[in-house]
RNA sequence: GCCGGUGUAGCUCAGCUGGUAGAGCAGUGGAUUCGUAAUCCACAGGUCGGGGGUUCGAGUCCCCCCGCCGGCUCCA
């Protein structure tokens, strides 16, 4: 038997090949607590799993991070047998560990109901206690396709019939057997906490011409405290929602009669998005972007010369025709641009040359993925496009990234999941551009310091791109920024530049969106801020409110003077009660309050109650000087 | 688009096995002038998502359509 070197804290033991990894735990003298499997190099394995190579390794602990993908994992068999035992006749799909816990497929005649959740539930948590060891074998493959053939698992022997090797890992736990790779727990009553979420439909391997099977969705912990913790989170999201907290505070509405997909941004949102564009607007003049404006639809001819047709059409509009000539909503910005490029001879010394448009393009999204201001039909992208030489590239990218990041900085978000996508099967252009504009793309990223993860063979065939998602306050990521690169198109539109040599060649084209849309980006700014913007983007910044009718002068007074220095406030001089005022403020979220009662109008100064709920007096000019500084530092 | 769920006043929801609609908040009117998260009284408000059917009778049962919610796929 071949022997394998494991490196373990500078310590170096040596095993037989084919032992068991439980046998490590002896070895490098792990007791206690007991691991749960070891990481070996790259590759996790649980303690039954035979070793086959050397290198570092690490235990693996309960409750670490590292093992919760193995908990969650057992999990889902521990659903699947609950779900065999209840359901004889369901066929097993695949029940993997996901980010926030596992699901797992089932094709059932009937679909599960809530009921039968609670008694898959219950299930589960009897086949917990009886802490079953869940067996790890390998077998050949005509021996597991034997095992499932006779279970009648057809999706699982398809499974098997797609795997190169030539033996395969299954998992037994009582009579329950699963085709899989691991790794598991070594019994069930590990699973301290778990809890079942929801059930789907969801095609088999994601395939809309496959069967549909039944997904439950669930998630497990180590302990009861942060199942607790994360469902506690999930209420908070719930909280949160743009949706809810659009209508609440009249922000925006989506209404049956105009159609899905649709936005009508009501006043207080319509405020928050002019900021943004204004800010948007000013920001890009300043970085040398040209603003241009160009129509929402355009003659069909157009689309036919941009590709969109051939590549796009599903995601486009139905065509309209008006004087016997085909006309076409828009789905992107970019032929608009190109034509203004085009409109004259072009040189080098222009270069580089950047349009810049908030531009609103619809796109036919199918009924069921609508979502909110997430996924909508009719959007607003924050759109350019910059034409440059090959060499400009990557001082391009380079400052489109810098402008990213400052941007979304001054909304709060400093955190990102940066991907770079690479070139994929089928593409236009030549091997070697792609492989320049790749390398231009991660000098830009290095020279700016951004961590990227490469998404090989994810690339749009036009060209390379750089994705970014931002992390919200609850830590979910969103994709808003998309900076791709096009090899395609302005060959298609036949785009030229004079050269210092007095001869034509073919510019360069980036795409960029840093907001992505600006409806998307409002309904993750709501739920990041859960609605409580900050002074600057806060549809109302102040209200001033009265103790008693007399107070009423100086608190128009006061009204009068906030307003006049531009400040977006309020006068509620109702004949209600404080209390009922201040409640009233505190659920629209308006950032300050000014109380104005016996004691404000006899000295002149301010009581300033602020959404946080602390007080704070103020000279009417002092206050006056502090939200315009928060108003202009964008303070968030 | 597909699977499941759901759709009653502006909002949140009640309405048992079919006997033709109700509450709280919001709105309007009035009273109250009250200092840090909901003052009291009154009024008004619904073709019960739309259409068709069963029935003496449908918000309640059946069929079709639409919207919304959770997923599948994709993306800004």
């Amino acid at each position: 038997m071949k022997s394998l070197k494991l490196i373990y804290n500078e310590r170096e033991v040596e095993v037989e090949a084919g032992v068991r990894a439980s046998a490590l735990i002896e070895l490098l003298g792990l007791g206690n607590p007991h691991p749960l499997g070891f990481r070996i190099e790259e590759e996790i394995v649980d303690l039954q799993t035979p070793l086959t190579r050397g290198g570092r390794v690490e235990p693996i602990f309960p409750g670490t991070p590292e093992a919760l993908p193995i908990l969650r994992h057992t999990a889902a068999h521990v659903l699947a047998q609950a779900v065999k035992e209840l359901f004889p006749e369901a066929r097993l799909g695949i029940g993997p560990a996901t980010e926030e816990g596992f699901y797992y497929d089932f094709d059932v005649s009937e679909p599960f109901t809530e009921e039968d959740l609670a008694r898959i539930e219950k299930r589960m948590k009897e086949i917990i206690k009886r802490r079953i060891p869940l067996e790890r074998e390998e077998i050949s493959k005509p021996e597991a396709e034997r095992i499932f053939t006779e279970r009648r698992e057809t999706y699982k022997l398809e499974l098997i019939r797609e795997i190169p090797e030539e033996r395969v890992s299954i998992y037994r736990q009582d009579d329950f057997v699963d085709l899989c790779r691991g790794p598991h727990l070594p019994h069930t009553g590990l699973i301290k906490a778990f809890k079942l979420l929801s059930v789907a439909g969801a095609y088999w391997r994601g395939d809309e011409r496959n069967p549909q099977l039944q997904r439950i969705y669930g998630t497990a912990f180590f302990d009861k405290e942060e199942l607790r913790a994360y469902l506690e989170r999930l209420e908070e999201a719930k909280r949160r929602d743009h949706r809810r907290l659009g209508r609440e505070l009249e922000l925006f509405s989506i209404e049956e009669e105009v159609g899905p997909g649709l936005i009508l941004w009501h006043p207080k949102g319509a405020i928050v998005r002019k900021e943004i564009e204004d800010f948007w607007r000013e920001e890009h003049l300043k970085r040398g972007y040209q603003l241009v404006y160009t129509p929402h639809i355009a003659l069909r001819d157009l689309w036919k010369v941009s590709g969109h047709l051939d590549f796009y059409a599903e995601n486009m509009f139905a065509p309209m025709e008006i004087d016997e000539r085909a006309y076409q909503l828009k789905p992107m910005n970019c032929p608009f641009h190109i034509l203004i490029y085009k409109s004259k001879k072009r040189s080098y010394r222009e270069f580089p040359l950047r349009y810049c448009e908030l531009g609103t393009v619809y796109r036919y999204e199918r009924s069921g993925v609508l979502h909110g201001l997430l996924r909508v039909r009719g959007f607003t992208q924050d759109d350019a496009h910059i034409f440059c030489r090959e060499d400009q590239l990557e001082e391009e990218i380079f400052k489109v990234l810098d402008l990213v990041v400052y941007f979304l900085s001054v909304f709060g978000f400093r955190e990102y999941q940066i991907y770079l996508s690479t070139r994929p099967e089928k593409y236009v252009g030549t091997e070697e551009i792609w492989e320049k504009a790749e390398g231009a793309l991660a000098a830009a990223l290095e020279k700016k310091g951004l961590p990227y993860e490469i998404d090989p063979g994810e690339g749009v065939f036009y060209g390379p791109k750089i994705d970014l998602k931002i992390r919200d306050v609850l830590g979910r990521f969103w994709q808003c920024s998309t900076i791709q690169v096009d090899f395609n198109i302005p060959e298609r539109f036949d785009l030229t530049y004079m050269g210092p040599d007095n001869r034509p060649y073919r510019p360069i084209m980036i795409h960029r969106a840093l907001l992505g849309s600006l409806e998307r980006f409002f309904g993750v700014l709501i739920e990041h801020y859960a609605g409580a913007f900050p002074v600057w983007l806060a549809p109302v910044q102040v209200v001033v409110l009265t103790v008693a009718d007399r107070h009423e002068p100086f608190a128009r007074e006061m009204y009068d003077f906030l307003r006049g220095s531009g400040i977006r406030v309020e006068l509620d001089a109702r004949g209600e009660r404080l209390s009922y005022k201040i409640r009233e403020a505190q659920v629209k979220k308006i950032p300050y309050m000014v109380i104005v009662g016996d004691r404000e109008v006899e000295e002149r100064r301010l009581t300033v109650r602020t959404r946080g709920g602390e007080n704070l007096t103020f000279a009417p000019e002092e206050f006056r000087e502090k939200i315009l500084r928060e108003i202009r530092e964008k303070i968030v």
